[in-house]
DNA sequence: TTGTAGGCGTTATCAG
DNA sequence: CTGATAACGCCTACAA
């Protein structure tokens, strides 16, 4: 056992400050936590000493007497190395700095093999180092979520899943986002759009597909010229995508990709078979990520605050802890198409 | 006060264990731990016990009583918009995924103002959360880092400081990568190079100048030619030295830049001012960002590996814990240049 | 309004 | 090799 020595804190602990005042550790912890049933006088005396002396609570000690963590977990996927990770970074930062308002620290752990195991979920629950969990790229049916329904432990996702209404939610409706990316596409003359899926073990992939299939079913198009190819959301798999459908003898004058990154694939294939772009294709992506705008052309998305989506995890999670028993509670959020160049008329 | 309510736990103590097996409390806690002073036969009893129960140990009472919190801290800044941040999702990743093999955890901690100030450091001190820190974005004068020295508290630094010999830290060798990028221009013939920098504040961005400097210094071209732009590490920084650059009477050549989202900025504007790229201008970045490659021309740049700068950063920290006493280490990395597409001959 | 005492679940020390 | 017993530092009934 080579453990870390511990060394002993000379930090200023609640019998220091009793000592102090000559008062009782109960006192000064009621005092300082806002407890009614202490003068006015005493409770001043102790947060000026307290100040005085920097004292702030030894969390360690606080959370084992209190039984909580007042630590929110979040589990992120080891590979992660696509450019999609930019919103991660961003998620993280918008919900570390909603936790910190409401007192909560972010504990964030990292999968070691697939991204939706359940094993680190788990060894979080029972070793007691969260009080709750934000889970994100949501499958339809989710392990994760069903270890912590069973476990009935508190968690928020940002992204359905099949027990919807069993746990609280938010999502950007993606159905709606490319319903509007469709028929954007239509009214500019479009007659052939094809779509780029975004690997349908995601929940979210299949409302933005359903969202181009219901427009398009709509239209008076040609149904065989408006094709659905699979994708994995990496500007990896948009390149193999755009291959396929921009070799075919009639090849699409519009593609719209699930995400920014596959777009960015797409864009790039289509330069090399010459295509140019707006005037021969137009390509949408979805995310909004701000490389995009730095791309030749700019790319055309459908764009959503990140910070947004941060916040309202946090705040449909801190509600629940707050109020277990209360009915599940979802809310939705809606992308604006943020068109910047990569698309066009058809002429 | 409303708090959140506590909900005692129906897991498994380590008094139940005992119970269950007829042994006290503390003979399960050392077989568990793995003291040697335990009979073969009671420590495999003990681990088929927990086993067969999932018996965690209570990690905030572990903490307590081992007065350590087995968790490193880190602070983002609020406002990292940029696409820079690629970086921060990789590296926090990379660190998590670390930290955990040794058994910590990462709490990250969100800067609510001015990405430098020592404030959230304080109160993670303070109230005993971390055992130590990794604080990157290095200011040569930094007060986080006089903050933690004048507390004797541990940590690691990316990046350097004036009190380099005062902490671990660990940096990639920036004044070597751009002597090795601008060495490298020159060889490709060409003679007006330039330099767009990363905000001075940045102690990292001093090397890279020098890096430049240095080669420009050793070579026969035409000082004046050669002019060095203050820039942010944005994209929008790139543009603004961009224009001022490529308006000039005699352009430059080839424009080495400080970062990735700068070389992108000016990609864009050279673009506009109808500069073909690399025929007319070459332009170099430095990160490595992934999504580079997918520019056209896809970008070339001075790269390094995220996952590395992770894993030595918290091996660092971790023998820092272990060994508090030690003298203080340091490790340099390399970029490798990569060059993609947006380089070039002078013709 | 304040003091007393016990508990939170571990780990560590010291006998036996 | 194992069992008591005492921390760890805070919170909270209950008593005064």
């Amino acid at each position: 056992m080579d453990k870390v020595k511990k060394v002993r804190n000379r930090e200023i602990r609640i019998s220091d400050l009793a000592l102090e005042l000559g008062l009782t550790k109960g006192t000064i912890s009621r005092a300082l936590n806002g407890y009614e049933d202490i003068s006015k006088k005493t409770r001043l005396r102790v947060i000026e000493a307290a100040n005085k002396y920097g004292y702030v609570p030894s969390t360690p000690a606080r959370r084992l007497a209190l039984g909580l963590s007042e630590t929110i977990g979040i589990v992120l996927p080891k590979i992660s190395s696509q450019p999609v990770n930019t919103f991660v970074s961003e998620f993280i930062n918008s919900i570390s700095s909603n936790l910190n308002k409401y007192g909560y620290d972010l504990l964030v752990h990292t999968n070691e093999s697939d991204a939706f195991e359940v094993e680190p979920y788990q060894r979080l629950v029972k070793s007691r180092k969260v009080d709750g969990f934000i889970i994100f790229r949501t499958l339809k049916k989710d392990k994760r979520v069903d270890y912590l329904l069973s476990e009935n432990f508190p968690f928020v996702t940002y992204g359905r899943t099949a027990r919807i209404m069993e746990h609280d939610w938010f999502d950007i409706d993606g159905e709606k986002a490319f319903e509007e990316a469709t028929s954007h596409l239509i009214k500019m003359g479009h007659k052939r759009i094809s779509f780029i899926g975004g690997g349908k073990e995601f929940f979210s992939a299949q409302f933005r597909i359903q969202g181009f299939r219901k427009m398009i079913g709509k239209s008076n198009l040609e149904k065989k010229h408006c094709v659905e190819m699979p994708g994995d959301l990496s500007g990896k798999g948009g390149e193999i995508a755009a291959h396929k459908l921009l070799e075919q003898k009639f090849p699409p004058t519009a593609i719209l990709c699930s995400n920014d990154a596959t777009a960015l694939g797409v864009i790039k294939i289509a330069k090399e078979l010459g295509f140019r772009i707006p005037e021969d294709l137009s390509v949408l992506g979805y995310d909004g990520i701000a490389l995009g705008g730095y791309m030749d052309p700019p790319l055309s998305t459908l764009s959503f605050s990140i910070e947004e989506c941060g916040r309202e995890v946090v705040d449909l999670l801190i509600n629940r802890l707050k109020e277990p028993k209360k009915p599940f509670k979802s809310k939705i959020a809606f992308a604006n198409l943020q068109l910047r160049g990569s698309d066009g008329e058809n002429s």
